[in-house]
RNA sequence: GGCGAAGUGGUGGAAUUGGUAUACACGGCAGAUUCAAAACCUGCUCCUUCGGGUUGAGGGUUCGAGUCCCUCCUUCGCUACCA
């Protein structure tokens, strides 16, 4: 037995202890009480970062404590290994983008390991394994033949030098990073998967996850951004034909009179469709073709626009307005058109004043900026001295009569698109036949794999590049037909990876349905920045495998714990900076245990972290100073009985402390303030060692106690600390430590004592003391006395176990 | 721009349901130990005119506000092709 704490050799030993026991791998099909445990699965980008070292972390502590409550627990790992990263290495290292994501996911699994994390590593999975993506074909073409695949054009980033498309992250500041290029939109024909038929139901079941954090649906809510409206046509007076109108989108209805200009989005189709457009027009067109396709830059920059010439009518005033083109008009949102009513909308309001647009005020109020809320009409004709409803549905009305305008309900969720162009992906399994006709790869032909000769030197997508992948047969009629060389977005994969961990070993099926009952996941612990596309993707997939009669339940995971970012100085680790931290080094230095309480005693998870090298010292020392009191409890020879009052507060503190823990940790995932109670518990039980009547038996239940419950959390120095306390088994599998509820009720308690608010005393009282005897206490202090004396008690206000409050009058 | 968070000592953070603000740590200071140092151990560590004051700023509700409400400031995440 080593005199010293040695994390290296002690982690070795246990880890070598769980390898030889299977202690990790999950029965799928053992009765008990199951406990699904994920935590999202890494990207292989090389290394493991400090922020996956947290997620991991907090998901095993989370799965090792269930374990200890006799659960039947499964948390497994794979690896999202498609991606945009793979094929940058491949480019800037020559290496291929398979090998270099195989070399990855070898060193990460190394790393995770030595961090001792319980993974069944039997159901491990790889996204770009065909094994994976196999069934992800199989799925996309069950989605195909119900219709809720289409293909349409969509606006990309372009890089006209490298002849390529680039993702959002790749242009900076409007130019291509690899080229310099100034990039270009362009509309290219591509793949989309009708999220929006699911609307509805992704926003009703949000109100089935009641154990996700409030901002995280709140943030999704809002995110499919459902709303009542209604959409009026607006003809154009330039021209007699009734058929040419331009459509907008409004939940203002009743502000219609208020209607000066329209504006459209600079790809809206009657700017495609209008040939005598002015230079003027043509070229601010041009400018916003040169922005790249992301919300964010297009709502940050300033707004502009140019009138197009095009004349419109109001429907419901008959005056004719102006038809402008905005930078600020999104494309993709209604109808790509707004009607601008600036003394009611603070946006049209701004653009306006800029552009000396008239304002016409339609709902009465004082000020003369936007009036944004809702009220009584006025000059609106027939509608004035209505209210918002009154006035809605009387304009409805009268749109309906002239068939220029219906009731819409309308959400900002946009059908979600899942081609991409590129190499490292999964080939959308359909082909062309010479006329443009699509055709699904038959399912005996899957998985449609991807080509191993690759050259990345050539411009565009290396997949469309390959002198002979694309060039088939039909399998149905034998004629040349070429393949689809557009490749799935990686949200793909990390949709549906939940539910084939359940079944990573089947080639006969996608999913066995006996193990529905696994599902939903349990638990599910990941990064804030998903809170929106991966999980809203996920329960997308999951209603689709229901729809599909795969598995039985709406939701993929039942409670969801978004951890926040680990940061050093303030700041987002990353290269740039050069203030990364690697795991590596710490556990070299310190172990994997240290680094571990670390991560779990710095904040509580849903916070951000910030790193600190002086901090992490402190859980070493905290480790190394429970090796040493745990041995010299071991090797007390001598048993002291005695029923000191030392020992009796230390029994207390100790039932304390387990019911304390117990809520932190499973209750309300607040690893931190559990770590510090038993720290606290540590440092009294360690004073109670070294005082002369001490007793051997309650300081071995104590540390016993403290080993139990740390063991999630350090799990390796606690098995080893176990084995040395004589018990010959897996930690793992012992049960989690019980509360004796008689012992802390039956405590005395110590009550705050307030004048006025403000803290005057303490008293301590029995357990069961009535007001009236706490009175009397109080009342007869001569320390309290002298700020109540001599003044009138209004009011005494008691709150059981916590204090008194005194109100009075006079106060001297 | 929109949506969602966060802001408490020198630092990370605690205060769970509106009830003792600063638990538990880090750092710092002093002591003990040592030939000396490291390690370990013990104590102290928000400000103060000693009445009191203090949770990003300013208002409000309440017997009582870090916690609830309103206005504002700063930082962070997401914003549909980073994952």
């Amino acid at each position: 037995m080593d005199k010293e704490y040695n994390p290296n050799n002690i982690e070795a030993n246990i880890q070598k202890y769980w390898d030889d026991n299977n202690s990790f791998v999950c029965k799928l099909d053992n009765p008990s009480e199951k406990f699904y445990c994920l935590s999202m699965f890494p990207y292989p980008s090389g290394k493991l970062h400090i922020g996956h070292v947290r997620n991991y972390t907090i998901g095993d502590v989370i799965a090792r404590s269930n374990r200890m409550l006799g659960k039947n627990v499964f948390q497994p790992m794979g690896w999202d290994s498609f991606g945009l990263p793979a094929e940058n290495a491949a480019i800037a290292n020559d290496i291929h983008p398979s090998e270099w994501t195989r070399n990855n996911i070898i060193h990460m699994k190394s790393q995770l390991k030595r961090l001792g994390y319980a993974y069944d590593w039997s159901k491990e999975i790889s996204t770009s394994d065909p094994d994976y993506y196999k069934w992800e074909q199989w799925f996309f073409l069950k989605l195909l033949k119900k219709k809720l695949v289409y293909k349409k054009l969509s606006e990309v980033n372009w890089d006209p030098v490298d002849k390529t498309v680039l993702a959002n992250e790749q242009v900076i500041d409007g130019k291509g990073w690899r080229s310099g290029a100034n990039i270009e939109r362009r509309e290219i024909a591509q793949w989309f998967l009708k999220i929006t038929d699911y609307a509805e139901s992704l926003l009703d079941d949000i109100n089935q996850l009641s154990d996700w954090p409030s901002s995280v649906k709140m943030m999704q809510k809002n995110w499919i951004g459902k709303s009542q409206g209604a959409l009026v046509k607006f003809p154009i007076s330039s021209s007699s034909d009734s058929k040419y109108f331009i459509e907008t989108y409004t939940t203002r209805l009743d502000t219609i009179c208020g209607v000066t200009f329209l504006a459209v989005s600079p790809s809206h189709e009657i700017v495609k469709n209008t040939n005598n457009l002015s230079d003027n027009v043509v070229k601010f067109i041009e400018k916003c073709n040169s922005l790249k396709i992301s919300e964010e830059t297009l709502s940050t920059i300033t707004k502009e626009g140019v009138d197009t010439g095009i004349r419109v009518i109001n429907p419901i005033t008959k005056k004719e307005i102006p038809v402008w083109v905005a930078n600020y008009v999104l494309s993709d949102y209604g109808t790509g058109s707004v009607m601008s009513v600036p003394a009611h909308d603070t946006r049209d309001n701004e653009f306006a004043k800029k552009y000396n647009l008239p304002t016409k005020k339609v709902i009465k109020s004082d000020t003369d900026d936007a009036f944004t809320e809702k009220g009584i009409l006025i000059n609106s004709g027939e509608y004035d001295n209505m209210d918002y409803t009154t006035a809605t549905n009387a304009i409805l009305e009268s749109l309906k009569k002239q068939n220029l305008g219906m009731q819409k309900i309308n959400y900002r969720l946009r059908d979600w698109g899942i081609s991409r162009q590129r190499y490292w992906g999964c080939p959308i399994p359909v082909f062309y036949h010479n006329d443009g006709s699509v055709y699904p790869v038959p399912d005996e032909d899957l998985p449609v794999k991807l080509p191993e000769d690759i050259d990345f030197n050539l411009d565009g997508n290396p997949l469309d590049n390959h002198p002979t992948w694309k060039y088939i047969k039909c399998p149905y009629t034998g004629k040349d037909a070429i393949r689809e060389t557009d490749t799935f977005d990686t949200f793909f994969e990390s949709s549906w990876y939940y539910l084939r961990f359940l079944s990573s070993d089947s080639k006969k099926e996608i999913f066995n349905h006996n193990k529905n009952h696994w599902l939903p996941v349990d638990q599910y612990i990941g990064g804030i920045e998903h809170a929106i596309l991966h999980l809203l993707y996920a329960r997308f997939f999951h209603k689709l495998f229901r729809d599909e009669g795969i598995i039985d339940s709406d939701e993929p995971f039942s409670s969801l714990l978004s951890q926040g970012m680990v940061l050093k100085d303030g700041h987002k680790m990353s290269k740039s900076k050069g203030n990364t931290i690697d795991p590596d080094d710490i556990v070299k230095k310190y172990g994997a245990d240290t680094i571990r309480l670390f991560i779990m005693f710095s904040a509580p998870p849903e916070q951000n972290l910030e790193w600190s090298d002086q901090a992490i010292e402190g859980s070493y020392k905290f480790l190394k100073r429970l090796w040493i009191l745990t041995h010299k409890i071991i090797n007390m020879k001598e048993v002291v009985t005695n029923d000191s009052s030392d020992s009796n507060s230390i029994n207390i503190k100790l039932h304390m402390t387990i019911k304390k823990v117990s809520n932190d940790i499973f209750k309300r995932n607040n690893f931190n303030t559990a770590i510090a109670s038993i720290m606290e518990f540590f440092n009294d039980l360690s004073k109670y060692s070294q005082s002369n009547n001490i007793n051997r038996e309650l300081l071995l239940s104590g540390i016993t106690t403290i080993v139990k419950m740390l063991s999630p959390i350090t799990p390796h120095i606690t098995q080893e600390l176990w084995f040395q306390l004589g018990f010959k088994t897996n930690l793992m599998d012992v049960s989690w430590p019980e509360v004796d509820e008689e012992i802390i009720n039956e405590s005395r308690k110590e009550i705050v004592v307030q004048v006025n608010g403000k803290l005057r005393g303490k008293i301590s009282i029995e357990s069961n003391q009535s007001e009236d005897e706490i009175k009397s206490m109080v009342e007869s202090n001569s320390n309290i006395r002298k700020y109540i004396d001599g003044c009138e008690i209004i009011n005494v206000i008691y709150v059981k176990d916590r204090l008194i409050n005194y109100v009075i009058q006079n106060e001297k």
